[in-house]
DNA sequence: ACCCCTTGTGAGTCCGGTCTCAATCCTAAT
DNA sequence: ATTAGGATTGAGACCGGACTCACAAGGGGT
């Protein structure tokens, strides 16, 4: 009762050259499949290993090769699908290339992440893909690049980090959609997003996310265009979990001016504030137009469909592991990077607004 | 220029050591918190520690401690939210107790399965959970469990495996739900599942999930104890892409005798066939009643709102890490594990069919 | 026949920690 | 003063592979 006794003790190189009676170096590199092996010896080790079931320890093996195969991804909430597909885009391409993938979540708290990213540093990842909580606050990420670690930043730009970043730039597009609300006759847009700040948002403020930075701006921009300007209380930011978000919906829409249209800056907003508007009675587009960040398929289903501004989510995680993964192989980066960009797919959450109708 | 030199090779504890000027092995000790050392000697090795900014080497230490304080998930899907609230479960929880998470994908392959599955193995990781692709093929699974490597299995049983898992019993909440139809007047129901079989669904064919085969078991009964019996015909696998889903729905409602009720078998076949249901004109519950599994926040939001059977899968997977973590941690099982059950959220997407109707 | 070069091979070192073991200190007890 | 016994300490083995080095054999060229 025991044909193998494999209880325990793993089985080891020295284990497989003993059996195949040649010395451990011979059998490592047999298995190995470098240096030199003649034929006849390759075939006795090969078959000892297969017999033993051998298996090499990666570990061991990572250590003196100082190559993991693994790569870290760190993101604020893979619960969010935002997240969930890019991630689904980082492991499909990090697998084709023969990596790992190690998700630490950070529940978009800096502290966290620090704290991740030293995790993945101590577990010698051969790279890390973050989509910082923090553009502002980037020492732990200063601190990867400089150790000359392969760092690919996703999502949002680090301040002052000279490190290649897959973003979509978010300046046009949130213009361009603002045109769109501003041309529909709304004047009073608000914007809510899940960004954590000290204080109420004012404008010029410095935030800690170049996305949510460039999507105001973009805002501005449409709204100075025509010779306004997006009331500083319109933007909402800190909008946690369902309830605060519902509480900041409920307050935008029962203001003695209420906003005629509001911008979810992502998909779980939306949530929350579509079921808020739902709960006041009020009717999208009717009531009030509606536009969101994120194009999940859910968004076909509501009734009007919602307008959302879609961004290639699954191909940004691609293009970040791709990228990561050329870093770490020591390959020249492309002359030209794929561009990202978003776009505006008008569905019927956007229509004119009361005010602005005969 | 070059406060710290920290360039190329990492800094060690013999770095660190002959910093404080000690031997490697009480440095080691100081630093890993071990053995007898005078305060003396580690404060100078703390110091210099600090100094030297030195980071333990995870590789190393696992490599002689055989831990690895990492934990392996192999799951089909992430990028559905299923998976991705059970994945958030997992990792908060296997974070608290300081365990780290590699995350493979197996698109519910079943060979993406098996390799994920030895992938992790080879890197020592300390234990698994598996969301198995398959309830019969499962040799892989068998192994892990023989080598002695923890391993929780999570939404689906394995034939003939005893391994702890962590699943919901769906006989019951599927008998239920299917009452619930037939109650309403339904007798034409269909099923609709991603999983995959060589051939077109057959009463009594062995199934590779037994989540499924619990769920028709479920109806089943439901039928027969009004004397009926679930067609053959309604039982549709294989739903793969959104393309494959709207064909299968399309086919079911356009049948010489259509079926009155379809049930979506995960959150992202819903949507696939409540597009497909509006594709066709028809009316959600007027013209089709219609129940999916997996309560997702999305399903509020459309009109009607959707009833659905709600699983705890963020819970399931907090308890799926628990249990691992106990195993590796060789700590005895709790006397009775939590239970999980669905339950079905009646919103407004059931109603009489026409047929029904006077 | 002699030298050079290309394989093939085993011994042993190294990676960066942990851990065993024997030697050295120190302090309180005899 | 002497000594037993615990606290400290350093040397070195070890984990499981990768890789360097020195050396033996076989083949070709001249």
């Amino acid at each position: 009762m025991s044909s193998n006794g494999s209880r325990r003790r793993e089985i080891t190189v020295a284990d497989v050259a003993k059996a195949a009676q040649v010395s451990k170096a011979q059998a490592a590199r047999a298995l190995g499949n470098y240096g030199a092996v003649s034929e006849e010896v390759r075939g006795r080790v090969l078959a000892a290993a297969e017999e033993l079931s051998y298996r090499p320890n990666e570990l061991a093996r990572s250590m003196n090769t100082g190559k993991s195969n693994t790569i870290g991804v760190v993101v604020g909430d893979i619960e969010n699908p935002h997240f969930g597909l890019a991630t689904r885009g980082i492991t499909d391409t990090a697998k084709k290339s023969g990596y790992n993938v190690i998700l630490i979540n950070t529940d978009e708290e800096l502290a966290a992440e620090v704290e991740a990213v030293q995790v993945l540093l101590d577990k010698r990842v051969d790279g890390l893909i973050v989509a910082p909580a923090s553009s502002v606050e980037t020492k732990h990420l200063q601190h990867v690049h400089e150790s000359g670690r392969p760092l690919v930043l996703l999502d949002r730009k680090a301040e002052g980090l000279d490190v290649e970043t897959i973003a979509v730039s978010m300046i046009d597009i949130s213009y361009e959609s603002t045109r769109y609300l501003l041309e529909a006759g709304h004047r009073q847009v608000a914007f809510v997003s899940t960004l954590k700040t000290d204080s109420a948002y004012r404008a010029g403020m410095v935030l800690d996310s170049t996305q949510i930075s460039e999507r105001l701006e973009g805002m501005q921009r449409a709204f100075s265009e025509i010779g306004l300007t997006l009331s500083e209380d319109h933007v909402r930011l800190n909008a946690g979990d369902a309830d605060s978000i519902r509480n900041i919906t409920r307050g935008l829409l029962l203001m003695p001016e209420p906003v005629t249209a509001i911008v979810a800056s992502d998909g779980l907003i939306a949530l929350s504030v579509v079921e808020a508007i739902q709960e006041l009675g009020l009717a999208i587009p009717d009531d009030v137009s509606f536009l969101m960040y994120d194009d999940f398929s859910w968004t076909r289903l509501t009734s009007p469909p919602l307008t959302v501004i879609a961004q290639p989510v699954y191909e940004m995680g691609v293009a970040a592991a791709s990228a990561l993964i050329r870093q770490i192989e020591g390959r020249k980066p492309v002359a030209n990077g794929p561009e990202f960009s978003a776009r505006l797919i008008r569905r019927g959450s956007v229509a004119m607004p009361r005010t602005a109708r005969v």
